[in-house]
RNA sequence: GGCCCCGUAGCUCAGUCGGAUAGAGCACCAGAUUCCUAAUCUGGGGGUCGCAGGUUCGAAUCCUGCCGGGGUCACCA
């Protein structure tokens, strides 16, 4: 039941009239025909630029043909009046029995309310967190991997195919430097004295028990081999620990991937790398040569080598990249492309990289990638999130990552909770930096959205319970509900929360279409503020509470409207992966 | 210097592929609880949508230029 889907089409079947009768000519564009709610409640309930868009075509002044297109729309199904506003506005009043139909919709649909196939046919590929397995996460990585994952559910909740992907770097220096730190610590445990940490090397503490855990399995034997033997050894172990740590951090704010990638899966002879730059190399669009060198400051040890090049600029990029470097390596980007091919062999449509604000520059050189190998038939889709300053009290956070001082995800989901880190985090454009103070969204204080939602819902299921335990509220059964009169639903303060229960699956859509979840936690707001409001009024209004024993009727009504903002706010929390809690005290 | 993001009420932010009188929370002021959870609600004041042009029936939204803030800029991961 979604009503601006249901007038579009009594919108476009009257221009199609308008077409056959002559006042619009063939194949009139109505692609930019809105049917949509008013900004302005005040105008109706639903609402129509059709008039404006098409005054031109029709050679008529907007208003006059607004007159032609509301003389038809009044005698259509579901609409109760129709009004001429402004410029050439048409805004239509949806006849009351229509609100009903609203609520059992919402009520016989339950879990699956809001859903749609929109998406249906387009698989989506979303990588998110991908952060190097050298240590655990912390909060600079919380913001994307909270909207990735409510970005995943969303897209899910519209029907497409999605994969969750975290891509994780255990190939390079980066990992070696991860078993070197290793290693000292594991001399460490075993007794030895090892001074300060030399600059260079992971100095926090977090390695010990990877240390500890190498000591029991091997005893000393580690310290009698040579480096190329301990080495890869120690490596293996510290990066299936780390990512057992990180994966145990990501589960406690409710994250689960379905695919983590190894990088250096990758790497190897006959591996993508190597096949993916070959046929790049045989198309041409990687070759030997030189890059000119960096605009504006130049760099000290800046030199002019010849190095094996990705034709970037042929797709829009602003300078070709680097795909083994002067000394014979890959880079990191090498294997961005061998990964981005894999990801094309898997089917995905879409490829989405949830990044951080710092990642911007990467943006052109993956769209190049996704240009050469796919030619167009796949897109990538960058979204970049801004970072989250700490504050405490007002005061900002220090950290330092060099000394090891920084705060970690498990230590902001343990002071604050999972819930309040996902809504704070998704309550704000990803793209609009987030200041996350430690005092203010742990005080469940009205200027905190998350116990303001969570609260709606907690009031509804405790309108259940009473409801249960009353005489009149036997009808908690999902049949006795929508069996119910909705048609009593009639004070303003229901009909405008069953405008917004209305208005879900098109706000879900628009979030969908748009990458934008942040549009669901303001909706979910939206729609408790409704509750809240209604809820009120019963204080002074008794006759209007939720449950009212001298008129069973209505108290039946009532709590089906209840639980079909209760399905609404769940499914919604569902997406952005906050608990709908059922009680709060 | 090049590229990307941001600039909306005192503060923090929304603003639907361009719509009507630009919204919400906080803060401030005045109210609401014998009664379904006051973690709530009702009312009030508060704006040059950074500036200047352009596009059109119509711009916070799209285009150009400028101002201000942030990010980023060969072989690093």
């Amino acid at each position: 039941m979604d009503i601006f889907e249901h007038f579009r089409t009594t919108v476009s079947s009257v221009i199609e009239q308008l077409v056959t009768a002559g006042t619009l000519p063939e194949g009139t564009d109505m692609s930019r025909i809105a049917v949509e709610p008013p900004r302005e409640a005040a105008h109706g309930d639903v609402t129509t630029n059709a008039a404006m868009v098409l005054a031109k075509p029709a050679g008529q002044r907007p208003r006059d043909l607004a007159e032609t297109i509301a003389d038809l729309l009044r005698r259509s199904d579901g609409v109760a009046a129709v009004e001429i506003a402004g410029p050439g506005f048409i805004n239509l009043q949806i006849d009351a029995s229509f609100w009903p139909d609203v609520v059992r919709a919402a009520l016989e649909q339950g879990e699956r309310y809001g859903r749609s196939d929109i998406g249906a046919g387009v698989s989506v590929n979303v990588e998110y967190v991908s952060a190097n397995p050298t240590g655990p996460l912390h909060v600079g990585h919380c913001r994307g991997a909270v909207f990735g994952d409510a970005l995943a559910n969303l897209l899910a909740f519209v029907g497409h195919d999605v994969v969750r992907e975290y891509y994780f770097n255990d190939a390079g220096g980066q990992v070696d430097v991860l078993a070197r730190s290793v290693f000292l610590r594991y001399r460490e445990v075993l007794g030895e004295d090892i001074g300060e940490i030399p600059s260079g090397l992971y100095p926090a503490p977090y390695l010990i028990p990877v240390a500890r855990h190498l000591a029991d399995m091997h005893g000393a034997d580690l310290c009698d081999m040579p480096e190329d033997e301990w080495l890869p050894l120690i490596r293996r172990e510290a990066i299936e620990f780390m990512m057992a740590v990180i994966r145990s951090d990501l589960e406690a704010i409710n994250i689960k991937h379905d695919v983590f990638f190894s990088e250096s899966s990758l790497h190897g002879p006959g591996g993508p790398v190597e096949t993916t730059l070959a046929a790049l190399r045989e198309r041409g669009l990687v070759f030997e040569g030189r890059l000119p060198p960096p605009k504006g400051q130049l760099p000290e040890d800046w030199e002019d080598l010849e190095q094996t090049l990705f034709r970037a600029t042929e797709f829009g990029d602003d300078v070709d990249r680097t795909v083994i470097k002067s000394d014979g390596a890959y880079t990191y980007f090498a294997a961005d492309v061998a990964y981005f091919q894999t990801k094309y062999d898997r089917n995905f449509k879409q490829m989405i990289y949830v990044l951080g604000a710092d990642h911007g520059g990467y943006v052109k050189r993956l769209q190049a990638v996704a240009k050469a190998i796919s030619g167009g038939d796949a897109e990538v889709i960058v979204l970049l999130c801004q970072l989250v300053k700490l504050f405490r009290g007002g005061e900002p956070v220090r950290m330092s990552k060099r000394a090891g001082e920084f705060v970690t995800l498990r230590e902001l989901i343990d002071e604050v909770g999972p819930d309040v880190i996902r809504f704070i985090m998704l309550f704000r454009k990803n793209d609009a930096p987030l200041d996350f103070d430690f005092e203010k969204v742990t005080e469940q204080t009205r200027e905190n959205p998350v116990f303001y939602v969570q609260y709606a819902h907690a009031r509804i299921c405790s309108v259940m319970r009473n409801a249960a335990r009353s005489a009149s509220g036997d009808g908690s059964g999902h049949l006795a509900l929508t069996n119910c009169h909705l048609n009593l639903l009639q004070d303003d303060g229901e009909i405008a929360i069953i405008k917004r229960i209305a208005e879900f699956p098109r706000v879900v859509q628009g979030a969908a279409a748009a990458h934008e979840p942040h549009r669901i936690a303001f909706y979910m707001y939206e729609l408790a503020s409704a509750l809240h409001a209604q809820w009120n009024r019963g204080k002074e209004l008794p006759h209007l509470r939720f449950i009212d024993e001298k008129n069973p009727d209505a108290t039946a009504a009532r709590l089906a409207l209840c639980r079909a903002v209760r399905y609404v706010l769940s499914n919604g929390l569902g997406i952005l992966g906050v608990v709908p809690v059922q009680e709060m005290r």
